[in-house]
RNA sequence: GCGCCCAUAGCUCAACCGGAUAGAGCAACGGCCUUCUAAGCCGUAGGUUGCAGGUUCAAGUCCUGCUGGGCGCGCCA
């Protein structure tokens, strides 16, 4: 609909340059937008106010002018100007009606579309490092992070989920000596206690299991434990293999799995970081000071020179996620998404002016982020800090098990990443309409119970029937439904190319807003085959649509409440 | 002090990379169950989009300066 608009635009738009109205080389990209108000039709466009200025006319006169250009379709009933220079179309009943043969026709596959082209992208996210349970600001980032990943295969892209983390770094040292400690028999509160230890009830754990000698499979890990409490290296590979089990198993009870899980250590191991170090000192970027080695980051925007090489001979952070980045950037990923909390939001200026520094031909604008802000939980309007486990932290596990996946995964994805989040456990477990995810959830139960029902009665879907009674459609309730079903794909889109899953969201919550209308104005089981069966389709329609967007969501569709 | 992000109804949030009368839900008030799930629907009320300027035919959206909040500013990651 919206490109068959386009495209008389675009005829329209020429004949007024042949026609002598606008200059030839005024070349606005067209703009056709879904309305809000029903009352200026269906579309819009606001191509007569954007040439208005360079035509040299009024912006009514040239919409007349414009108008009368756009050659009859019968997708559309009529055309309007209105306010300014806008100019609205009227589609045709039974374009609109043919929405619901279009979903039930493409299943679930409505709403996908081949923009990406197959174009390779890689999405880092979560990249937890594996010295505790995941947090809820990790789960605010798998939830953001792969629905992006599902909203960019559906759009055509051929995505790589990656997690990326240090096992060989101070602080798996620290972990190590944590667990360690507790082997020994110590806690916390001990004199032998390490310093800056973990202190969480997650380490006695880790260290009973290395103990009982019992072996973990992890992702990307399989480790038998030693059991001897005075090997601090057999204690680190089972402390990191245990952990990243633990990581897997909460990503996975959130439904979330990784393609890649990318190693620090590996770009030690395969030289990358120190062919990196010499390539930017070879490159004139670098400097000594104090016996540290510098990266003249100021140089590409940084507003400070970093270390990349410290005093005591080894590198910062900084030199293997530059290492890391250059990495992806060999691999083909000609767009890299980065979903991070944003409390690390000073490495993006940093990475990128390592990465230009590096003079490869990387875009500076490359890689993309998307940061999110702070997670707040929150249980009778009181913050909630603590997890037993975890000790300092609320953890992912914790909001998963008392509030469940979907309504968990729904709420760290429904705001915008740059918003803070406050998580109402209250709110999230209810199981009443003030909860966005029953009230979608509900909406597809309903349908399927309708659905149910007709085949109880011996009154079973007749498809062909139903598609050609469809322009029995007619209520307005029926019309703004059908309206909302057509706006997904574009929403969609959008969502993917913004990277934003929470337009998806709040689409879900419309179109049940607009379904749960529809449902008490409109009755389905009717005598009328004909109706009855075109409502079924409408039914159907919307049921399809409230899952393909759920799925994007990661949030299951419930046959029955 | 410097940098990044945010500020929209009493509350939680939308607003499709500048468009028409800024929208939902909750809370409040008034209605709707002999009828497909009332976990729902309908209606009423609620706003100078933090403040002050600027750009534009058009600004919640872009620019500048304030105010308030979050995060960051390490030879930690």
């Amino acid at each position: 609909m919206k490109e068959t608009i386009t495209a008389l635009l675009e005829d329209a738009l020429a004949t007024l340059k042949q026609q002598g109205d606008v200059p030839d080389d005024s070349d606005p990209t067209i703009k056709v937008e879904a309305t809000k108000d029903k009352a200026h039709g269906d579309y819009a466009t606001n191509l007569a106010l954007m040439l208005a200025k360079p035509a040299g006319k009024k912006p009514r006169d040239l919409a007349e002018i414009l108008n009368a250009a756009i050659p009859d379709d019968p997708t559309v009933r009529r055309t309007e100007i209105a306010g300014p220079g806008f100019i609205n179309f009227f589609a045709a009943t039974d374009a609109v009606a043919q929405i619901v043969a279009r979903v039930l026709d493409a299943g679930d596959a409505f709403g996908r579309s081949l923009a990406g082209a197959g174009e390779k992208v890689q999405v880092e996210f979560v990249s937890a490092n594996p010295t505790g349970p995941l947090h809820v600001g990790h789960g605010r980032g798998a939830a953001i992070g792969d629905s992006i990943c599902r909203l960019l295969e559906a759009t055509g892209y051929d995505v790589t989920r990656e997690f990326y983390y240090n096992d060989a770094g101070a602080q798996i040292a620290n972990l190590a000596g944590s667990v360690q400690a507790r082997a020994k028999g110590l806690g916390p509160d001990d004199e032998e206690w390490p310093q800056d230890g973990y202190r969480g009830d997650y380490i006695i754990d880790v260290a009973k299991s290395y103990l009982a000698g019992e072996t973990v499979h992890a992702d990307d890990r399989h480790v038998t434990a030693k059991a001897d409490p005075d090997d601090i290296d057999a204690i680190r590979d089972f402390a990191v293999a245990y952990l990243r089990r633990e990581q897997d198993l909460d990503l996975k009870a959130f439904g979330v799995e990784f393609d890649v899980y990318f190693l620090e250590s590996s770009l030690y191991d395969d030289g990358k970081v120190e062919t990196t170090a010499k390539r930017l000192i070879e490159g004139g970027h670098t400097y000594t000071s104090d016996g540290a080695l510098w990266l003249r980051t100021t140089d590409f925007g940084d507003d400070k020179d970093r270390v990349m090489r410290k005093s005591d001979g080894d590198y910062t952070y900084f030199l293997p996620d530059v290492a890391y980045h250059l990495d992806k950037w060999q691999r083909g990923f000609t767009q890299v998404i980065n979903e991070q909390g944003a409390d690390h939001h000073s490495t993006v200026t940093r990475v990128r002016a390592g990465l230009q520094a590096l003079e490869a031909g990387i875009p500076s604008g490359w890689p993309d982020y998307v940061l999110h802000q702070m997670v707040l939980v929150t249980r009778s309007g009181v913050e909630v800090k603590l997890s037993k486990r975890a000790g300092s932290y609320v953890t992912l596990r914790d909001l998963i098990d008392e509030v469940g996946r979907d309504a968990t995964r729904y709420f760290l994805a429904a705001r915008r990443a740059d918003s803070q989040l406050t998580f109402d456990i209250d709110l999230a477990r209810s199981q009443s309409n003030d909860n966005p995810v029953y009230y979608i959830q509900y909406a597809h139960a309903r349908v399927c119970s309708v659905l149910r029902k007709a085949r109880a009665e011996g009154l079973a879907f007749d498809h062909t029937q139903a598609m050609s009674h469809l322009s029995r459609l007619d209520t307005d309730q029926e019309k703004a439904l059908m309206n909302r079903l057509t706006r997904y794909p574009e929403v969609v889109a959008h969502a993917a190319s913004m990277h934003e899953p929470q337009q998806v969201a709040q689409y879900l919550q419309d179109l049940a807003s607009d379904f749960h209308t529809c449902y008490n104005a409109v009755k389905v089981m009717v005598e009328d085959d004909a109706l009855r069966n075109a409502r079924l389709a409408l039914g159907l329609a919307t049921r399809q649509v409230i899952r393909n967007g759920l799925d994007l969501l990661g949030v299951s569709a419930p046959e029955e409440m």
